[in-house]
Formats: C-alpha cells, structure tokens, sequence
DNA sequence: TATTAGCACTCGGCCATAATGAGTGCTAAT
DNA sequence: ATTAGCACTCATTATGGCCGAGTGCTAATA
C-alpha cells in the first residue's frame, strides 16, 4: 500500500510514468492549462483512475518533472520535465527527412540572389512556420570563395576594395593607404589580385595565399602594394551578422506578454549580444541544440526556450539558425523544423559555394 | 448665471480656456491619469475655484477637446484637444534650433562611412532620445551622384553592374544580357560609362543623360550595348528602404499593451506598407507633420500618433523620418527633436552628396 | 501489493455586495 | 461671473460566500 518507489531524486521512470508524464506535457503545451488528474484521465480515456494518475503525479513531483503553480491546482512541467520530454522526442525523431511534411518554400530561396535576402527570407520564413520568433546567425565570410577583386580611387589616400564573391555577392571595404597609388596602378593590382585569389576562400587566403605569393617573384608590378592593400581589406572582415525575425509572433502568445515575461522579450530585442553568445556556441556544435528555461543562462531571459541548429559549408559549420518561443513551446514541430531547415541551409549553401 | 457661451462648436477659445486646456493635456500627457478638478486646482495652484474649471472643462467637452472616460471620471484629451495642444507648440516653437539641448550625437554619424549604416543610426539614435519608436524612409538612389561604373562578367549572360557613388556607397545589379560581350568590351563600358555619367545624380542619368548620350556618336566601341546596360540596371533601383527601431521602448509603455492596443503595435511591426505609405505622403510635404490619433487613417492603428518630418539632399525632398508612439506622447519634446534630426540628416546627406 | 473509491480539505475564480473616494452637474448665494 | 454646497455617479477596492476542480490520505478491493 504504501508507495515507496521514490528512494532517490534521479531514479529512471518506469514506462507508465513515462508515458504519462509525456502526454501530461502534451496536454499542457497544447492547452496551456494546469492538468488535472480527472479531466486528464477522461480526455485520454486512460484505463486507470484519476487516483492512480494522483499518485504517479505525486511521484513525478517529488522527482521534479512537474510542480504545482499552487496547492489543488493540477501540475504543469517544470523544466526538467520539459527536458525529458524533448529528450524523448529527439530518441525518436527520424533524422533522416523522410515523409517530411513541413514546407519550407525552397523554390522561394533559391531564387534569391543576393546572400543577406537569402538570410533574411530564411529567418522570415522559418519564423512564419513556426509562429514563433526565429534567429539566424549569419556565416562567416570566411568560407565564401573570391571571383573578381576590384580596387577603385576614392580619395587621395583612400581605395575602395571589392570583392565579388563566386555567388555574386559584393562585399566592399575602405582601405587607407601611405603613399600615392594611380589608377593604372590600381588597375595592374586588381588584375594581379584577381588571378592570384580567384577561387579560394577567404579563410584559405588569410591563412596561406598571402604568405606564398609574398616568397614569389613577380615582375612588373609592385606586389608588396597590392597585397597589402588586399590583407588590409581582407583581415577584418565584419562579425557574423544577426538577424531576428518574427518577435510579432511572441506578442501573440499570451503568457509572454504577461507583465514579468514582457521583460524577457525585451531583454531579447534591445540585447542582441545575448542572442549572439547563444548562437555562437550553437554554432560550435553540430546538429540542433534545445535550451529549455533556465538552461538559457541569462538572468534577463525567463521563461523562453530555444531551439536551435548549427550549419555548414561543405562539411565546415559556419552558421546557426533557431527559434526562440516560451517554455511552453510546440517542441515536437519545431524540432524537426529547425532540424530540417538547417539541413536545407547547408545544402543551399555548399552548393552555391561550391 | 447662465453659461451661454458655447453656441456653437467650432467657436474659438479665449484665452482662459486656451491655457487651461493646455494645462489639461500637460497633465494629462505627464501623468497618464484623468485629471479632475479639484487636483488639478490644487496642483497648479489656480486662482479659481474647481466649480469654475468644471464649468470651463464642461465647456472644453462639449467643443470637444476634451471627454469622459465615463460619467464621474474626470477628463482627458480627445484627439482634437491633443490636435489643439500641438498646434499651440508648432505656433511657439523655434525652429531656429537656437539653444538646442537635445543631444544628438553627430560625431557618431559622421564617423559612419557606409550610408546604410548611417541611416541605421539615425533611427536607432532618433528612437533612443525619443523613447518611443522611430523610422526612416531612406532616400531614392535617384539623388546620389556618380562616381564611377564597373562592369564585371558573372556568368556568360550575366553582368554584375557596380555603381560607386560620391559617397563611397556602392550599389551592385545584376544585369542578363542576351549577346556576348567579352570581358575586354565591359571594361571598355565601363570606362565609357564612368567617364560619361561620373558627376551626374541618378535622376539626371535617366532624364537627360541617355538620351543626350544616344544621339552622339562615339567611336570604336558598342555605345548602344554599354548604354542598353547601364540603363537596364538603372532603371529599377530599389524602393527606398524602411528603417524600424525602438519597438521595444512601445513595449515599455503601459497602455501600448493593452489588450486592444497591442494589435495595433502587432500591425505597425508585420505590415510596413502601412508605414510607408505615411513616411511617403509625409516626404512629399516639406517640414514637420503630426498625425494623431484616427489622423493616422489606418484601420489597423489606433492610439497612436506620429510626429514626422522629410529630410532633403539640396533643395529636393528625398526622404522622410519619424517617432511613432501612443496619442499620449510626449509631443513637447519630440516635435523639436524630430524637426531638428531632420535637419542634422539634410545637412549631413547634402554636405556628403556636393 | 497495486489500484481504486471515498472523503475531507484547499484554493483560485466568480459573483454580489458594500464601502471609499474622486469627480461631476446643478442650483443658489455671493 | 464666480463659487460654495450638495446630491449623485461610478471606478476601484475590499469582503465574503460559493462553486468546482483538484489534491492527499486512508481504507477497501482485486
């Protein structure tokens, strides 16, 4: 009669109490409201009583997947109940793709041009499925391979350094320079840089181009100039941008507008460095990452989740996509959604880089 | 004994009612509560009694600059007091920009190179001195002045077009063509193109330029292949673009997030159409321009007002800037602010365009 | 021994009621 | 024309009662 199955706080749940407190959790997240023993065991036709699901609740109470927001008020996950039950969704979610139903517009995207539209559409459209807010850090120009460099007079002792990536990107750069360049000059070096960078990354050029081309011999023109100029535009290339998307999504979810919530949301508009931290080191390790409430470590963030996923050129992770909701978040779509669209953001880019 | 004076309702205040009415919104716009006779005597000291500002404000309402939240509430401003009260600040407000006190930080901006950057700055700096949201309609292309073409071969039936601006700004197109042209006849293009359009605004290159262009001869290159791509990438510069900053200063206002309010703040976030139609209408208007309340004649938006002025590059109204925020702002304050950002931003794109 | 029925108890939500207090409109006095 | 006085209004707050959904415990049951 007595129930002493509880000896320690970590013990592992038996296949009953697993399932329940998984559907538990569904029922909160799909209705938001506390889950009552009766009206649980009557809306899932359990074969048990209300009783017996009382008691296991009680049991996952004390083990910390569920808590009581007050005394007779049904149970909602805590975090850790979160967590185990994401846990268990990533044990059997099919990674491979198939019967995959979510519709991310490919056709949309590839028919941009222009990379930051490319970035932008994603972030848009990934929060458009998940009706949440959603985040994309942006590669690093590292990895984008040179086509064509161009170097243009602007002021006396100012050039214009392009670049025009092979995905006809154009990224541009100030250069001061010393002493005085002339336009045939300039004109020599372009095609000189040309040649020699034209099909290597950015990453490759910083790290051994520039250093064999200085031990080679080169007639005609002033090379030390030339590379110099190129090393000085090429060294800073700006951080990894960051775009959020979608945060009209949030203001439509009732809990994250409730008065001490609204702060967190704040936090992450006005804050970018917090989202950027986050997606860094989401950027650091492969495959999709989920920080559930207080796992994102940010006194100013309560009460929001994370889901997120890193990406890759080749085989090189370079970037990462994710969306922000409350705890209370609908896991089981937006796992395979980020999961999926990251997938797509890498073959997109190793594609277009290649 | 009788009041009689209110025969009809568009009858000019005098000079008593006038000052209390603005006493009225001060109070109203400071502290966001109905403000009611007695306090209000007793606040500001008045040499009258509150049966005499009762009598007045029984006035005021049936004028209708003032009205009842409900019967025994006291009064606040109905659009048309707030209308009233701006009016009375535009009469008395120095538009010399003598001892200005407002910070606005140019050395930041003039530190920024890149013209995008900048017009990210202005509105992030505009919301921050403001305290409410901020937007800017970016100038057309059509103002700024050429300073040099690079043409550079993508793929085979494809020409990335480089337009560098005075400025240092670089706008890049890609342009399909249906012949060949091989790389030395694009750089001969391009030399022709800089030579002939180096110096002109975009909107001359189309009005004039081209035509002029096509009647001359000019030997030993395909004039009309050079002239067919430069006008084909021209033609179609972007929309000027919407800058949006600042939401987050909206969220921390009270009454934007109530309930009813919140859906106007959601549609002025999702739908920019609605915004850019406003900062279109206030650009072809020279000078500042307030909209409250159901002046912003948008279904969608109520509560809100917004203080807009246009910006020109010369004497040519080319874009526009603005601070949304509820009809209870804070228009003493913001009315100059904006009126003399829009001025440092005129000063600064002229100076940066000549 | 695990499950369940039964029961006392809890507590948020809802409603009605009442008290409070700031405010108004009207009237008569100044 | 202004004001004092007064009756009246009404949002807000506090109070208490009740309901319903929920719990924890215990004893009965399969």
């Amino acid at each position: 009669m007595a129930r002493d199955k509880v000896i320690t706080k970590d013990r592992p749940l038996d296949e009953r109490e697993a399932s329940i407190l998984q559907a538990i959790i569904y029922e909160y997240i799909t209705t938001g409201k506390n889950v009552g023993s009766r009206s649980f065991v009557h809306k899932y036709s359990l074969a048990v009583s209300p009783a017996t699901v009382r008691n296991i609740m009680y049991d996952l109470e004390s083990l910390e997947y569920l808590r009581q927001p007050h005394k007779s008020a049904g149970r909602i996950p805590t975090d850790k109940g979160y967590r185990f039950y994401v846990n268990s969704l990533l044990d059997s979610y099919d990674y491979s793709m198939k019967d995959r139903e979510i519709s991310v517009k490919e056709e949309a995207i590839k028919r941009e041009v222009q990379l930051d539209k490319i970035f932008y559409v994603i972030t848009k459209m990934l929060s458009g499925e998940s009706h949440y807010a959603a985040v994309m850090l942006t590669p690093k120009f590292d990895f984008t391979v040179v086509k064509r460099v161009v170097l243009v007079p602007l002021d006396n002792d100012e050039i214009l350094f392009i670049l025009i990536t092979r995905t006809g990107m154009v990224l541009t750069k100030k250069v001061v320079i010393s002493s005085n360049v002339t336009q045939d000059d300039l004109h020599a070096y372009s095609k000189y840089l040309t040649g020699e960078l034209c099909g290597y990354a950015i990453h490759e050029i910083k790290e051994q181009i520039f250093d064999r081309l200085r031990n080679e011999q080169m007639p005609g023109i002033d090379k030390e100039m030339a590379l110099d100029i190129a090393q000085l535009a090429v060294s800073e290339y700006e951080e990894p941008n960051l775009y959020i998307e979608g945060i009209e999504n949030l203001l439509k979810i009732p809990e994250m507008v409730e008065e001490d919530r609204l702060f967190s949301l704040l936090s992450i508009i006005e804050d970018r460095e917090i989202l950027r931290r986050i997606m860094t080191q989401t950027l650091e390790t492969e495959g999709i990452r989920t920080l559930i409430g207080h796992e994102i470590d940010e006194e100013k963030v309560r009460g929001c989740s994370m889901v997120s996923a890193s990406y890759k050129i080749g085989n090189k992770l370079v970037g990462a996509i994710g969306v922000i909701g409350p705890t209370r978040m609908d896991y089981e779509k937006v796992v395979p959604l980020v999961d999926y669209t990251g997938k797509v953001v890498t073959e997109l880019l190793t594609k277009v880089s290649k």
